[in-house]
DNA sequence: TGAAAGTATGAATATTCGTTCATATAATAG
DNA sequence: CTATTATATGAACGAATATTCATACTTTCA
């Protein structure tokens, strides 16, 4: 199988795909791709609960996916990876195509 | 959002990336980019149970990923769409790139 | 200092889903 | 017809995880 990759690899593309195959997750990136928001933003944005966003900010964060920035009361997060726009936009244009 | 896919389209990449975010299909989907194979030799390749990968066939099949030829008493499962390459590979250059 | 706004977090629940086991089905060869 | 090979399938189990609820934490402002 020459073209399989490692076992390594698989794992981080695994990680990846998981991390991008959730709904709630894919509207807080998309909604990020614009440029930073803040929590409240986002929860608006995306119209989730406080707390599910939180919780799935924080999972993006340990997958180095999103970045933050305290401000007075508000943390503002930004996407820290430009990449994964490219991946989104990929994907969005694969299911349109069918 | 003015770049918010519909809730449609999330639904279909949410599909899309959960069905490729399972190391057992990954390597199912590299083992048969290289062209049709058997049920038989996709378990040699991919080192899972035949159950396991039966059982994650149909869930490509499902999704219209793989197609099916019968031959005797083999069945050979081929990429009925070449554009999930473009995306594994996509996603397999991201993460070397960290 | 105390209230208020914004955010994070832990526990609990519910659901999804990967995997195994046992068995069924289908086609072929002897 | 029987045995064998190749594949599919349903049930059961366990693990992972999305979501909710209640609450804690932090900063600002009055």
């Amino acid at each position: 199988m020459p073209n399989m990759p490692s076992e390594k690899i698989l794992d981080k593309m695994e990680n990846m795909l998981n991390i991008a195959s959730d709904s709630t997750r894919l509207k807080i990136m998309y909604s990020l791709s614009l440029g930073e928001k803040s929590v409240g933003e986002i929860v608006r944005e995306v119209g989730a609960s406080q707390s599910l966003v939180s919780h799935q900010l924080q999972v993006l964060r340990k997958a180095n996916l999103v970045s933050t920035r305290k401000e007075k009361t508000s943390v503002y997060y930004s996407l820290s990876d430009e990449h994964v726009v490219k991946l989104l936009n990929l994907v969005e244009e694969h299911v349109k195509e069918k």
